[in-house]
Order: C-alpha cells, then structure tokens, then sequence
DNA sequence: TTTATAAGAGATAAACAACTCTTTTATTCC
DNA sequence: GGAATAAAAGAGTTGTTTATCTCTTATAAA
C-alpha cells in the first residue's frame, strides 16, 4: 500500500502531533524508541518532512521536533504524498504508464473508485484528530 | 498497491486467458512481448504460478502456456495472493504487527473498510471476464 | 531416433529501498 | 566565550526486489 518509509513517516507524525498538542516538544530518541523504528533512519525521513514544511524542527538543548497549531490540519495523504509521491493517488492498478480513460486498462474502471476512495480516507484523516485517541490509550504505535 | 512482479503476473493470466479462450496457447516470447515485460523475469513469475496451478504449461514445439477452461474462474485476488502473499488483504495500514480489533493503530478501523473493499474488487475480477475487453481492443496491457 | 523448440531450474547481476554511522551546524545554558 | 546537546548533512552498508543469462529437461515433428 505505502512504503515502510511511509509508515514510519505516519507514525511517527501522529506521536509529535500528540506531544505538540501538550506543547511539548520531543527529540529524535523518544520518537524512535516510541514508535518502534530505526533511530537513525526515522531522523532521515523527518529531516525531509521538516525541509517539506510538513513538521519543525529546533535544534540544541531542550530542542527536538514539534508540529505547530496551523499544521495539525495536515492530512494523512499530504504525508503520503510527500513521502512516497502520487503514485498511490493517480498510477495505474496495472502498473501501465500509458493507462487512462481512453485507453483503460483492464482493471481500469474498477480501480479508479477504489483509488479515489482511499484518497478520501487519507485526505480526512488530519494529523490533529488521528492523534486524539493515542493520548487515551485507544490507539497504539508500536509494532510490539 | 501490489509489487511490480505482482502487475506483471496479472498482465500475463489477462493476456494468456485471452489466447486460451480462442483455443491457442502462448509462448514466452509473446506474452512478453504483448505485455511489455523483461522477457525472463516474466518466465519465473509464470513457472511459480504453474507450481501453484493458476496456470498450464506445456514444453516443447507447439508448447507455452494456457489456462484451462475451470481456471478461468480464477480472481485477481487469487493472482495477488500467490504472488504478494496476504499483506495486502490483512496487513495494518501502518506496518504494525500488533494492530487488531482489540489494540488497534489509529487508522485500523477506516483501513479495514477500504482493505475490505479492494478484496471484494480483485474477488469478483475473474480472469475469463476481465481478458473479454481485451480482444475488442477496448483495454491494454502494454506500458508503452 | 534425431533435431528443433519451448519451458524449468539454478546461479548471478543490477537497481532500489532500508538502515547505520560519522561529522558538521545551530542553539541553550553556565 | 565554552561546554553540552540535538538536529542536519553526507557517506556508506545491508538486504530485497527486479532482471538476466546459461544449462537442463521434456516433447513434438520430421
């Protein structure tokens, strides 16, 4: 569906967006370690969603990442997209370079609906809602 | 949404299955050719899916592949399995190996919805009705 | 029964995704 | 200003997926 990359990205959005909204701030270690992925590889793909304006970052002492209030509305799909690009919202079910409307491939119709429909999952899901239930311990991140 | 190994095994079955409801069977070369596939890489997909009996195979002059005509009741999501495995059908939307009913991640229960879905669409796609399109030349298999 | 043909099988290579480590830069606090 | 801290940046490694080549085995037709 999306790439490891890509729910590690999520992941670990959800977890700032949940200490941002604390007003805490939160390094590079506590993400890693809280939601089960590779330090050094999570520290990677946030660097890239920071240049992305998709997350802050502060550096130094008491520094570490955080999402500010204008960007709690951000959406699942905006981090898809940023991380794994549009492929999921716009390719082929085939993987046809060439596929459209006039010249469909098999699966074409059928998939289109589908595709439109997972979009429209992603694109509701906004950072600051998801993030809700993670505080009541309703939802979880870790892989174990 | 499914590997590249895995568009390349469902361009196939289409296309074999619409050779082998004209009662011709199909080389290699051709179904490399007409789907625009590295011709060997191909061949292995297809030797696996003979081993779990999705498709026939017959060596020697006048030999290639086919499927016969109880197996063109055979779904895409039967393709999807033999190649991907079950991941996409009931793996968690955030890679989590826990995420169930009881400890779900945050987006569990939209997924499932959208997971059940795409199952049904490649359940119901039957190979024998999705290669009918394909010889009025109303869908295409080929990239480019 | 010999020859030609096509799939099967095994081994290898290239490309890409996932992951790790080290050095640099910015910031805070003393 | 100097020490400590944390992210940024760059380089490098590992592992998996995708792709290629060669040799073997089965079969059909001459």
């Amino acid at each position: 569906m999306v790439s490891k990359t890509c729910e590690y990205a999520i992941r670990a959005m959800i977890f700032i967006a949940q200490k941002s909204k604390n007003g805490s701030i939160t390094g590079i270690n506590e993400i890693a370690d809280k939601i089960g992925s590779p330090k050094y590889f999570i520290a990677k793909v946030l660097q890239d969603l920071v240049r992305k304006e998709l997350v802050q970052s502060l550096k130094g002492p008491t520094g570490g990442f955080y999402i500010a209030k204008e960007q709690l509305g951000c959406s699942l799909a905006d981090i898809v997209k940023a991380v794994d690009g549009n492929k999921l919202f716009s390719g082929c079910g085939l993987g046809l370079k060439t596929c459209s409307e006039t010249k469909p491939c098999p699966i074409h119709n059928k998939f289109i609906i589908i595709r439109k429909e997972i979009y429209n999952m992603l694109q509701e899901a906004k950072i600051g809602e998801v993030s809700k239930n993670l505080e009541k311990n309703l939802t979880f991140l870790r892989r174990k």
